[in-house]
DNA sequence: ACAAAAGTGTTTGTGTTACACCCATGC
DNA sequence: GCATGGGTGTAACACAAACACTTTTGT
């Protein structure tokens, strides 16, 4: 992997991204583990080119590693203190893997770059899981989808942003109409509101659930699927954007 | 003014402030205007120390014009955007003060600092303009309160800045309880009402709005203010926190 | 007594919560 | 027929908006 320098990348200021999919009746966060000894996850980053907006920097980083464009997302908080350097992260990272990061193999100038302490901006973003394959990087083990309540142990001050991105999702789930970029084209009423427990972890009636949805006037109402069940055949619903 | 350096600051990272101050029945914006031919001004701005959080760093920029500490303050969003780079606007203040910015005097290197690109971290602050004294630093030509319907021509993109700014303030108003911080220690109702009047920038009715903000239950009542007029006599009340 | 503005109470409307019931489906 | 889950209706409640009235103050 290239050191990234100062002509390509404004320094010291980075992008962290939590992305959020939908299954299972899980909220999920794609999250990567770095391919290093000691299991290290750390959210989906980057860095920001010299010529494009931070916006524009945030989706590069979104489509390299769901593959997919068009993605809802949206900045929510800047992390900016002092202690969020990588230093003392990178150098229990080195230490653990000599044999990998010898002095010779690591460059002076590319951990000098690394180790300055950087600000964040956080993202988020909201993708249909179906349409997402997971896209790895080099310096990643793997890349996975986790339940937001059972996440790994997370770098820095990651678990901090998961779950203040987590907070803004909540408040702005109702107020933007949002929570359908989660869920695939069609979708029946259940399955919206499981989708709306698993994001606030808490029940909603059903009846009550379907007039508050209904009453938004987003949604239309297609044909009914038949699952085989023994029991009413539900409707499938579509977003309406317009 | 010594040219800022990478060793001091983190590069082509700043922060804006929006300090939202109430009086008159006006919610006002403290600007400086630059001291500069051309009738700049600009939001109350600095950069970032290497050892300091982005929080210090706004509290920081806050006292140097405020001169009060302990202020309320937000950050509310990051303003990345390609084409806001100083360099245009550096131009033609170049071009129209070239008396005081010839070549010697204005020298390459603290040019180039300052006519990158600029990542821009929005905050906004709550004052009680009572308690502030405007100060000017050393590029102001003056500093004041300026209503917000009313704002001087802004440079950059310090319009949508203040936009956003007061977008975010009449979110969080009632949620965070904070327009108490544009107040003296005590106030009437009627008060109140006018400040939330001037954010909103709409009426609200008298006793629905008083029974609003009472049962809010974070106000004590004190004794009468008699103010000599040929009506009944209102109320102090003062904010409870706790 | 009166005007002006503050304080408080009552009615109306709206939207949310809770409860109840009916309908379609496959065994 | 019956269990299962989906759809809909209604009553109860809480909250906000609209309306009305009373009280205090200085002239």
């Amino acid at each position: 992997m290239r050191a990234p320098s100062k002509e390509d990348y404004i320094q010291q200021l980075s992008i962290d991204c939590v992305i959020f999919g939908y299954q299972d009746k899980q909220l999920k966060v794609l999250v990567p583990k770095l391919n290093f000894k000691g299991d290290f996850w750390a959210l989906p980053s980057g860095f920001i080119y010299q010529n494009e907006s931070i916006d524009q920097a945030a989706r590069r980083i979104l489509e390299g590693r769901t593959g997919i464009r068009d993605i809802y997302l949206e900045q929510f908080r800047v992390f900016g203190e002092t202690g969020r350097s990588t230093k003392t992260f990178l150098e229990r990272l080195i230490e653990l893997n000599k044999d990998k990061l010898g002095d010779d193999q690591f460059n002076r100038k590319e951990f000098e770059w690394f180790t300055r302490r950087f600000v964040s901006i956080g993202y988020y973003a909201l993708v249909d899981i179906n349409k997402v394959t997971p896209q790895q990087n080099e310096i990643d083990e793997s890349i996975g989808w986790y339940d937001i309540r059972h996440l790994p142990s997370l770098i820095l001050d990651h678990h901090e942003i998961v779950a203040r991105a987590l907070d803004t999702l909540r408040l702005n789930l109702d107020e933007k109409l949002i929570a359908f970029n989660l869920l695939p084209e069609t979708f029946t009423m259940k399955e919206v509101q499981e989708l709306y427990e698993a994001i606030y972890d808490k029940p909603f009636a059903r009846n009550n659930f379907q007039k508050k949805i209904l009453d938004l006037n987003v949604l239309e109402r297609l044909e009914k699927k038949y699952t085989g069940a023994a029991n009413k055949a539900p409707y499938l619903y579509r977003f309406q954007r317009s």
